[in-house]
DNA sequence: ATCCATAATCGCAATATTACGATATATTTT
DNA sequence: AAAATATATCGTAATATTGCGATTATGGAT
């Protein structure tokens, strides 16, 4: 044991929780933050602006990527990281969507 | 290492991991969305609806706890789990502000 | 060709998470 | 008092995550 059984839940569930993760660890949510803020997507000051190793740093801009919740674009030596416009709609949509689907009932 | 370094982001980063870590995962939202939509607040069946043990959901359920964005009243000898609306609310608020300081910008 | 800068990846160690069987606890029912 | 019920907790194993130093890879500059 150990690894999350995904194949008993549904695509729907799997999904959310893997868009939960992007914002699931501290450093990824300032990663986030920055790219959000920064019009320009500014690449490797993310190391500059983090209080992270370079190796760590590209740790976690891999994992988002996976998510699919930010992409990078190679233009050597720097690749240019920036927020997937796609899924950020897709994660603003399913946590909206989630969180109000309880409107209030107070049983305990 | 190991652990996450915490103590270099701010509160509210920090804070937005945790709420996050509360989705972060399918078994919990299944929870979470099990616990929206049933008005009364159902406690063990979550043992029945979930395709875990008893004792892997009850450790969901101490995460989620911990977390605050879910409540349980004693009432031996069961518990009645129901969502923390305060919480709830503070996560809606959260994502919701978070997800909307981006608005396209298309760098990539 | 050599050096420099940027970023990915490898290898490793520490810690956290996930999962479950077994056991403990507490209350209700018999 | 004993049995049944519901839930928490313990102990343990498997796996995942976090973090970083060192190395590699790539292309530009000297």
């Amino acid at each position: 044991m150990g690894a999350t059984k995904t194949e008993v839940f549904t695509e729907q569930q799997n999904r959310i929780a893997d868009l939960a993760k992007a914002f699931a660890h501290p450093a990824r949510v300032a990663i986030l933050q920055h790219l959000a803020k920064t019009q320009s997507c500014i690449c490797g000051d993310l190391v500059d602006v983090l209080p992270l190793s370079q190796a760590t740093v590209s740790q976690h801009l891999k994992e988002l990527s996976r998510i699919g919740i930010v992409k990078g674009n190679v233009d050597p030596p720097r690749v240019c990281y920036c927020i997937n416009e796609v899924v950020w709609a897709e994660a603003k949509e399913a946590f909206g969507k989630l969180l109000t689907q309880f409107e209030g009932n107070f049983c305990c």
